[in-house]
DNA sequence: GGCGAGTTTGTAGGATCGTAACAACAGAAT
DNA sequence: ATTCTGTTGTTACGATCCTACAAACTCGCC
């Protein structure tokens, strides 16, 4: 076995399927159509058991059924098939969050929450970052060194609010970045003032207003891991300690 | 617990969590957010595993980990969460089937096909009938008696093609039927002879060109099943036996 | 009988479920 | 300071269920 096949085969699994209805409804493409025997002697199925997993497969709408002397098997279009699976998954999806959404909490206003939570891995903090622009009233500062760290969905968050009228800063000491979104209409572009030449540690900043902030470190092996609060008196303090800290002696003197 | 809550978790399950992963992600959305205890005090996961079943969901994208004693859980938002899976399941589809696609038989071409297939359940007919009706080249004949067995997939086929200039005709005792699929541009509808007015059976004819037919029945119980062969000696020589059953005397007398 | 097709039953392994014990810690009572 | 108590988080373990896999068994046919 392929380990082409044995990633096709881990996915059917994920998708919901058993090794054995994943193997058989692959062979049954492989062969076009064919009895319980053909399909065992491609696979490492029993042929025993071929009959009950094509039944599965049946019931799921994966292949047809040729009754006959022997059994023969058939296997739907590819087309047809991620069709129905894809129709599964969205009822099955609508099923379960229909309940979710009639059940949560209403009440708990952002504003309340006063705590700091933490975001593990690069898509979630994306994810959280656009959240968090989104959320925003009034001014947003966007900072990070890496270029990779704006995906093309951040980049168009930031033209939306931008052009929404909010009060849009990007910072960054990098050239692409800044270029990048300074392209945007509406947001402007600034460098950090570089005070600590020597920092090695990368990641982004993301202040909404001036009570929404996240803060992300992106470690050596690439993981990133981000910090954010939303509404709370301790995103308020973050906000100032950091604004406190940009407030270098250059810039100061640049600001007279 | 209410019948519609274990449907949900039923659905979640189906979507590839653990019944314990529901249920801490049904309780987190009805808190708001909590800790472990607090989990464990509207659902009957036990404390002691919600720490691991929370992970498991953070590991998943469905909720955030505030690290603090006691630990705090939070619930990403209901967009958030289906998207994460809708990512998820769209990732591992492609997967799957960019396998299935590279391995799958290619000269099997349909016309060398011989073989009548049977097809359960209405939702799998409807398919195969639009599949047959897509294949058509020259001539299409669909018919019904049943209003419901005229899906608004199917009606859109026929009248796509109608347009692209194929013979489309519905033969149907069913007057609301006719009507329905007479409006459409380029369909031409018929009465079949009644030589039978006492037939309890129902369900649907399609016939594709010359070559390709599909037959179903619907059982007292409402279940369709169908059987179709498509570019098969078989399917001509049902064709012609369809054909000569309805030459009644009546519709011989009335050609002449 | 010999053979292949199809059904049925049984067993081993793995994951989930559910319970319980445990150490670490914080606050209250002594 | 010490003890007691309740909570938190971790870990272990048996019960249960499902899948994977194997082997019997029935039936029809040559």
């Amino acid at each position: 076995m392929t380990d082409d096949e044995s990633e096709a085969i881990d996915a059917f699994e994920r998708l919901g399927l058993t090794s054995y209805e994943a193997k058989v409804f692959i062979a049954l493409h492989r062969l076009g159509s064919g009895a319980a025997r053909d399909v065992a002697s491609v696979t490492d199925v029993p042929r025993s058991q071929v009959y009950s997993v094509a039944e599965s497969l049946e019931d799921r709408g994966l292949l047809e059924v040729q009754q006959s002397s022997p059994i023969r098997y058939r296997p739907v279009s590819i087309d047809e098939a991620e069709d129905t699976l894809r129709n599964r998954f969205e009822r099955e999806r609508e099923r379960a969050f229909e309940f979710v959404d009639s059940v949560k909490e209403e009440s708990t206003t952002e504003e309340t929450q006063e705590d700091i939570w933490t975001v593990r891995s690069r898509d979630r903090v994306d994810d959280r970052v656009v959240d968090l622009l989104s959320q925003a009233d009034e001014e947003i500062a966007f900072g990070t060194r890496l270029p990779k760290l704006v995906t093309s969905e951040i980049e168009r968050t930031l033209e939306d609010r931008a052009a929404e009228g909010l009060t849009v800063t990007v910072i960054s000491k990098n050239e692409t970045v800044r270029d990048r979104l300074g392209a945007l209409e509406g947001v402007t572009t600034a460098v950090p003032p570089t005070h600590r030449d020597d920092d090695q540690r990368s990641g982004r900043i993301v202040i909404a207003d001036d009570d929404n902030i996240l803060l992300s470190v992106v470690d050596d092996d690439g993981s990133e891991t981000a910090i954010w609060s939303a509404g709370s008196l301790f995103a308020s303090v973050l906000i100032q300690l950091i604004e406190a800290s940009t407030a270098t002696p250059e810039s100061d003197a640049a600001s007279r």
